[in-house]
DNA sequence: TTTCAAAACTTGATAAGGTCAACAATTGTT
DNA sequence: AACAATTGTTGACCTTATCAAGTTTTGAAA
């Protein structure tokens, strides 16, 4: 007769190697942190990949486009919604490139900078919230520098 | 005159507070991970999650859709097509459950128990490629508790 | 026993992201 | 002048995730 572990409660489960593989527990971890963002910035309008976008440009005015998708690590054809909707809701404006009638030149409005400068409120708050299951900054610091490194690594 | 930032390279960008927040550096962090998990079991057929069904599944036989769901953090629903996936390549295979006719029993065949050896060969080779940036063994599990603590982590 | 709430699986609709190939306009190079 | 490369864009496609129903079955309450 074999056992019966249909009902087994989730705290009694072996997750085997998953809990021995950084791959998955990065998931997990990251799954959190944008449910997270979700429910922090749910009346901005706003996701993740989007605040990226408006991190870059405001701290890089005048950037391509396709710039600003390599410094993010996406393809620059999914940059084109992405900046749709920022243009949409008057955050940030496309201006022909001086050099280049190609591209264009991305700058944040006024309203971006209020918009993005109250949403780096919103985010730092939770981080700094999330963060506290950390001992202190210098684990953080060895987080941040161990994810990057991670980030970086190849084959 | 206006700064003409457009050509700036990759690694002059400024990320601003991105470069501070653990939600990116995860994400990022991530990123890499699930694409070197794609070059690696290419030809494997299977994706991380299913991956993730298979290693549930092996150390738990017996489990119902349900509970391999909420293990993992998904939607019930989700774990329909994965596994109708897994079972079209004869990896595990719904038994009825012996007590409760709504649900059913997760098995391993023994073509699944092969795979999965196989595919954990692979997985744990390009981890521990990974895990090569960080120092030591201590190290990685350090970053594997944290990794955990961000995971359960809520505000 | 009858009734009813809840659970397990499934389906279908929907939405969000990501990838990819093409295209026109423009640029840079040969 | 001819050709290759780049930029923004579009459209197709795929994968996930979510959500609301619906069916069958279970378990508890009346």
């Amino acid at each position: 007769m074999q056992d019966d572990r249909s009902k087994k409660s989730e705290q009694e489960i072996d997750f085997g190697v998953l809990g021995e593989f950084l791959g998955y527990r990065l998931r997990r971890a990251q799954m959190n942190f944008f449910a997270k963002f979700g429910e922090v910035c749910e009346d901005l309008g706003i996701s993740p990949g989007l605040f990226a976008v408006l991190a870059i440009v405001d701290r890089n005015p005048g950037l391509t486009q396709t710039a600003v998708a390599q410094a993010l690590g996406n393809d620059r054809s999914a940059m084109v919604a992405a900046v749709d909707k920022l243009e949409g809701k008057n955050l940030l404006e496309r201006r022909p490139a001086v050099n280049d009638r190609r591209s264009y030149a991305l700058f944040m409005t006024e309203e971006g900078n209020r918009f993005f400068a109250n949403a780096v409120e919103r985010v730092s708050r939770y981080e700094n919230e999330m963060a506290k299951c950390l001992k202190d900054d210098s684990e953080k610091e060895w987080l941040l520098d161990a994810l990057e490194r991670l980030a970086n690594k190849s084959l």
